[in-house]
DNA sequence: TTCATTATTTAGATAAGACTAAAAATTTAT
DNA sequence: ATAAATTTTTAGTCTTATCTAAATAATGAA
């Protein structure tokens, strides 16, 4: 069984090598971690040790197969446990992310299998992002940005990138939603800005909000 | 904010001068703690400086009030968690301890809040032990054990003194749970063993059972 | 009361995970 | 291609929580 702190490693990992397949370097996992390079190296070198990751000194590090699982077995109980907190607890989705760092180490196989049955098998979180399966599958989800999406096209906000609280807060203030349709009505190629259509209302969103939602083609 | 480790240290303390006020020696506390006197010494200077429990070397050991609080809030979140687990999803009370182990030390004041709303602020666990309020305050059940009760009285099965899975299971397997009707016809002095009418059925109850099983009288 | 037993504390060691400072390898720039 | 800059690793230290072994205090029995 893995510790909490290779937990934490494992999903810095799995993250950063989330789009890009290359090897993670050992400055991006201590930036990511928050801590320095040579308590990442210190922890590299365990999980080598482990088997849960390939590492070749000064090349960098990837997940092997068993590091891969445990990795997303630890972002399936993060993911089930925000939506428990947003259906069934009175959170907000950004009130939940903190909580959720400290319920996705608790180690039982029962209580994960009944959380997901109790809240029916939900396959995103509160901000849109797949669910893994008890098997270790990530489905893949057909969301894109909104700075992505071609003119005139109507699409649905399916999550965010940015899941920071400030964000978040931004988009509540501003009634967009998980579900909120949005119609893109034309770009600005001045500043990267783009005319929509929200709640029949028409509004100009920003090059760094449009890059930070994420929504699905309707 | 306590480690996990003074938190659990706090809880056997806690436990250990709960029927009587008097101190608890370290011994106690290393064999509560599953460890050695060396260590509970260690953690017990700790515990002295950060004003949670009064000590003086040879004398044993006292909840401060701050500690008192501290241990209870645990203890709140213990049995909060394990009503969880036994109403919402599909545990039986012998599964839910290993668990609430680990849930009980989640820092989370809101999480802790609206845990109780959601499952309408029960007043006992699974075990029938009561739940501190968010004060800090721990209800006084009425509760005895059944060996106390006298001939021909009703009662009602409200909690267990032994919550180890092995009796739970002998529980179960006598159909005797949380609420069943108990009415005490005689006792045997002989072997101190009891007979009761359970469910309408007439039944031997030994003298192991009887000091482990809490009641009312109804 | 004094000696043996038991309980408690101290001293020193270990492992996990982090740190600083310095050394070594790699990459980049001239 | 070599020097400079950057990245990564190593070496040694710190803290937390544990341990063993030894020392000290308290208790109980003769």
């Amino acid at each position: 069984m893995a510790t909490l702190s290779e937990e934490n490693y494992l999903k810095a990992i799995f993250h950063l090598s989330k789009y890009d397949k290359t090897a993670v370097s050992t400055n991006a996992i201590a930036q990511k971690m928050e801590t320095k390079a040579s308590s990442a190296t210190d922890m590299i070198k365990k999980l080598f040790e482990k088997g849960l990751i390939d590492y070749q000194k000064y090349k960098g590090v990837k997940l092997t197969e068993n590091g891969r699982l445990a990795a997303v077995s630890v972002i399936r109980k993060h993911r089930l446990w925000e939506v428990f907190l947003v259906d069934k607890l009175r959170f907000s989705w950004d009130e939940v992310h903190e909580v959720a760092e400290q319920l996705e180490h608790i180690k039982s196989k029962k209580l994960t299998r009944e959380l997901d049955a109790f809240l029916e098998f939900p396959t995103e979180d509160p901000h849109g992002d797949p669910i893994p399966d008890a098997n270790g599958n990530m489905p893949s989800s057909q969301k894109l940005l909104l700075a992505k999406v071609k003119q005139l096209q109507r699409c649905i906000c399916v999550g965010v990138k940015d899941s920071t609280p400030k964000f978040l807060q931004y988009l509540d203030k501003h009634k967009i939603a998980l579900g909120t349709e949005i119609t893109v009505l034309s770009r600005e190629s001045y500043d990267e800005s783009i005319t929509v259509t929200i709640n029949n209302i028409q509004r100009s969103i920003s090059k760094e909000v449009a890059h930070n939602l994420f929504v699905k083609i309707s």
